[in-house]
DNA sequence: AAAATATCTGCAACTTAGTTGCATATTTTT
DNA sequence: AAAAATATGCAACTAAGTTGCAGATATTTT
């Protein structure tokens, strides 16, 4: 599907105003396949240019109707990804390269959740990070 | 054993100058049994009042000397622990209570350390994250 | 289709987390 | 005890994110 129709699609099921800047930060992040910061997304939204400000709001949008997840990962800034890969329970794994810095999703690892709660704990959701050499530093 | 001693001994053996402030820090995260962060730390270090400078520098020491781990878990703020929990491979996992906001250490669940790489990927850690409930708020 | 209502956007100013340079102080080695 | 090596504190700075508010857009109602 097109992908403006489908950022609209979205944000229609999710019953949210259709902005500019909706449609486009998701446009942005549908074309990434991976984890963005705010300035990522900056960069990456060309001539649709706005303030951090609106991005920061605009994604706090998205969050809360669950179109988009934080992305579960050891950087400084917050980075943000599509939610539409994630279970409930658990979103894909990420992984993180120890020489380059760049981070990566597998999709098609899925660990099993881990059963056992521990001392009364109630285990909801589980986020799976890993460190190593990707294909290009190995 | 007293803590004095045993932080004293952790750094004669990582060939560190045995500093006031290293000597404090170390005390402090061997008390806490959790992640804290810069500002934590400064909080609990009593009198033994440091410049938050010092604190990012003396962290920064006992991290390359990996007597010291940032935690993986999603605060806005770093987090540091003791590494004498931790293999080369794994890290215990983090549990972070969606109600309360609190960490806790999980020592005693040992996940599987996920074997097949993939598409070239060598992993060489991996971090595991719970959210749920704690049992004060379950 | 225009008006009313609901929501979003941009700006300026601010907070929080973390970093850098440099002169001084402390620790270890000789 | 002096020299060498390293750590500390201050001031100033950067990066990431937030808040208030007036004006602009989107949706709903008429």
């Amino acid at each position: 599907m097109n992908p403006d129709k489908q950022a609209r699609e979205m944000l229609r099921t999710a019953k949210l105003y259709c902005t500019r800047h909706r449609v486009n930060i998701l446009k942005v992040l549908l074309k990434a396949h991976k984890p963005l910061s705010q300035e990522q997304i900056a960069q990456r939204s060309g001539k649709n240019h706005f303030d951090k400000v609106t991005i920061y709001r605009t994604i706090e949008s998205l969050l809360k109707a669950e179109l988009v997840h934080k992305a579960f990962i050891d950087k400084r800034a917050a980075h943000y990804e599509l939610a539409h890969n994630c279970t409930e329970h658990q979103c894909h794994p990420h992984f993180t390269c120890t020489n380059c810095g760049r981070t990566h999703c597998l999709m098609d690892i899925s660990l099993p959740m881990t059963a056992s709660p521990y001392k009364g704990f109630v285990i909801n959701r589980q986020q799976v990070h890993f460190e190593g050499l990707c294909p290009e530093c190995a």
